[in-house]
DNA sequence: GTTATAAATTATAACTATTTTAATTTAAGA
DNA sequence: TCTTAAATTAAAATAGTTATAATTTATAAC
């Protein structure tokens, strides 16, 4: 499954022109099987023992390159750093605001926000985000203080 | 009305033990009559002809006292910058995926998200949040091209 | 109105995350 | 194998935000 993806995400960035260097495939498996939303920096050292000349510039450009061709989205939610998803399908995240744990969530599309969203405003339109903040089942089973 | 809210915001930090400085009234003020989400540097601009002294660092400060507070909201929606917002009542965003520009947007809440939430997740939910983004009236009138 | 004092402001240095740059390496087409 | 444009690399630069030390000031007490 995993190398499917690998295999359909590889001949997207191919029909765009861009080439398949080992850095750019390690990075995109390690989004393909991160169940844990990394940022840059976990990817960097994540990968540190595979390819130790890697640069960090290497995996900011090619974060860039893969959120252009829609395979990754960016989660920017008010960590000091943006995380990164691999969007293998739609869903929502729930964040756990004491330990800062993301977890996939998925519920039918709020779609009919977005036609009100037009109706109400005038825009068009194109996507929505949405995310529930909340305490994990760990944080809350060991009492953990709630950051805010 | 602005001026009630003022007062309100005022009596809101008198009674958590935080002195009202010209600067701090300033910010808050500003915050509440504008419309526009601004950046901390949009606020700092903004008031530099009534306080051509003012810090940078005071207007971080202050907004972190407000929000702090609980008296704003930090929208950080992937722009290089965080927005402030008045957090004067319960609404959502919708963003120009264009031109940046954010309008609010009162839509019934979407409690019923945090109780799927919980349900399939084992996370006692908190809140959430919601934007959506598309081309704003003027952005589609003039033909202007997507950012994406 | 004066005094005391801790909070706040100020100017700027420091920090962090991300981007840019120039030199070098390399993927992939011919 | 050769060519060349894309990519990587190492490090500098940038931008947004925070921390710091010196100074100012809001406000309580008198």
């Amino acid at each position: 499954m995993t190398e499917e993806r690998i295999k359909e995400a590889i001949n997207t960035l191919k029909e765009s022109g861009v080439r398949i260097t080992p850095q750019r495939h390690a990075i995109l498996e390690f989004l393909i099987v991160s169940m844990a939303h990394p940022t840059a920096d976990d990817i960097y050292k994540a990968l540190e023992g595979k390819f130790p000349n890697m640069s960090v510039a290497t995996v900011y450009n090619n974060l860039r390159v893969f959120k252009k061709a829609g395979l990754v989205k960016e989660l920017t939610y008010g960590d000091s750093s943006s995380r990164f998803d691999f969007a293998s399908s739609d869903h929502y995240h729930v964040i756990c605001s004491s330990c800062g744990k993301i977890v996939d969530f998925h519920y039918p599309g709020l779609d009919e926000v977005e036609a009100l969203a037009e109706h109400v405003t005038g825009f068009s339109a194109q996507n929505h985000r949405m995310e529930v903040y909340g305490v994990c089942p760990d944080c809350r089973e060991h009492g953990k203080i709630l950051k805010s």
